[in-house]
DNA sequence: CTGTTAGCGCCTTCAA
DNA sequence: TTGAAGGCGCTAACAG
């Protein structure tokens, strides 16, 4: 079938022992012989079979990327940045095999992220990233611990980004609860007081940490009165934003400012807003998270937390291959920016 | 070290040829035996060996999926599609194992992408799926062409989505020349003859198709004397649309509008216009590519061709794990349909 | 229906 | 510096 060791062997007169050596490059081979060995690589255009070298060796060049929605460009930034730190620089023998990154995508379903832990459990995985919030059932959070000690215990690395540390695993936390506070606190400094809040999935991590610094900052001007009845659940979509605009304004007409969960919501919250016959930010201000690159390209340009995704994601990658020392205590918190932009502005006098 | 097979067998007091029938579900074992075999599994958490599987079986259950740029929403949309058919629903011994797909970003490298393919060759993938505009240097197109068959014949299925037929690979092809040309035509039907277009990286079939539709429609009608000078190449991201458009002003002040590459330069487009105090549609209209979901929500919303992104992403999965029959010919055309909205109207009087 | 027997292709001591 | 040999964990005939 198809090219194997053992012809690269015989075909360069050596033995499949020195092949493999010449091919991981972790063993002193003679110049000569690895000159030889490699032409005959060549002539044959022999590629390393995969499934048995993991095999002998007990160890996979695989490393897998957990996101809740690849097409959400804060999954897709993350994963980039997560592969490209990867460096596919195969087809270069001599220097150890580059890992492959897979990029999974589980919709944001609790089965699945399990799935697909057990998916590349089996593949016996190099690393895992588990990027984005996590969903706060008891069970749940229970199995993905439970399966992460297992992959660590089995010699695979586990990194989080951007949610809540777990025992066994390096995490980068977002500073989603700080972010969000000082958020609304730019906009309570504006003189905004009755602030409405489009919240994502209720049952998620970074839901509830955004939506808690939320009320924080509400809580320490003395404005959270109305807070119960001015906060609308939905998903991470400009659909939800949307949606959940118009019942905002059902309870509350007179709302000065909305405050989104995160960017892409905050773009439905603006088209709502807009279909209403409002102006941003004359009649209301609107505030997003994430900073996503659209952002600043929305007109009016949208007020928002940045977080670094691209640099985080490269830096859990660099975790992954533990290119990079362990932050102390296994837990790097990554911060988040105002960038205070068009969309927000002092309310109507 | 982990739980092995033999492990299983043992413990259910059956030989490791009845465990692994039990586990692969594709040969009758008797309902008592299976069911002592599964409680085995279950107590000891036993996980199977997919790189050892992998080598005794001669393949995997790896699906890879190549993308230029996964934090582009295009992309994003199609690999969610395609992942999605492959319905992660492990640990349900019985029913044949599901694939594992997995995105490999090229970030329009060829390299990047001969260096995944041969990754994927390495592990045996059951299948490739490449996505998007090809570069069409012709030694890069030899490569990819030759990497195809050798995966082909090799058992592995080569699906293309979004890219032009090769030999060895069944295609999903979307038909960027005949959609450009109907947005163009779309514009001159409104009454434009001085008509910008900002175009992606010159080396890129999506990129050379679309252009060529543009100036099909254009000299279909009598229109093309200025094409040329008014054809600006770019990258497919919004900066690229945003700098395109200032050079196609200075070139041509009295334009009436333009029509972008894609859905993302056209946020470019629509930022400089603005910034150069342009209206949109009433001084110059603007049309994109793609119908990504931003693209409705844009201030104006955007006129732009659509494509069935994610019907096409699911098809491709179907057809990488030979669930759905091939196109004849192998080829299959996906067709772009007009969205027209309110970014583009007749130029004035 | 179930057990036995060979490998799958590579890595890795152990010798030479 | 190189070769020989055993085994990684699983699957796939082939018997029974």
């Amino acid at each position: 079938m198809a090219v194997t060791l053992a012809d690269v062997a015989a075909r360069a007169r050596v033995s499949a022992a020195t092949v493999s050596r010449v091919l991981s490059g972790n063993y002193p081979v003679a110049e000569s012989t690895r000159a030889r060995v490699l032409r005959a690589v060549d002539e044959l255009e022999y590629v390393v079979n995969g499934p048995a070298s993991a095999l002998a060796a007990a160890t996979s060049d695989l490393v897998g990327v957990l996101v809740n929605d690849i097409a959400d460009p804060f999954f897709g930034i993350i994963a980039g940045a997560v592969q490209a730190e990867m460096g596919a620089t195969v087809g270069e023998p001599g220097r150890g095999a580059e890992k492959l990154a897979v990029i999974c995508n589980t919709g944001g379903s609790p089965e699945r992220e399990l799935n697909y832990l057990t998916l590349l459990q089996r593949q016996r995985a190099a690393a895992v990233v588990l990027t984005g919030g996590a969903v706060e059932h008891p069970d749940h959070a229970a199995a993905v611990a439970a399966k992460a000690s297992r992959l660590a215990a089995s010699g695979t690395r586990v990194v989080l980004c951007g949610r809540p540390p777990i025992e066994d695993a390096t995490t980068l936390a977002f500073d989603n609860r700080g972010g969000a506070r000082r958020l609304t606190e730019h906009l309570l400094t504006l003189g905004h007081r009755r602030i409405g809040y489009v919240a994502g999935p209720a049952e998620r991590t970074t839901t509830r940490h955004r939506l808690e610094g939320h009320r924080a900052a509400l809580t320490a001007a003395g404005a959270d009165q109305d807070a119960e009845r001015l906060t609308v659940h939905g998903l991470y979509d400009r659909a939800s934003g949307y949606d959940a605009t118009l019942e905002l304004l059902r309870r509350e007409r007179t709302l000065t400012a909305v405050v989104a969960a995160n960017d892409t919501i905050a773009l439905g919250v603006c088209a709502a807003l807009r279909d209403q016959g409002l102006r941003i930010p004359e009649d209301v201000s609107v505030a997003g998270f994430d900073d996503l690159p659209f952002s600043a390209d929305a007109v009016p340009a949208l007020t928002t937390m940045r977080l670094p995704l691209h640099e985080a994601g490269a830096r859990a990658g660099r975790l992954a291959l533990g290119r990079e020392p362990q932050p102390p205590g296994g837990v790097a918190m990554v911060r988040a920016e105002l960038m205070a932009r068009a969309s927000t502005a002092p309310p109507r006098a």
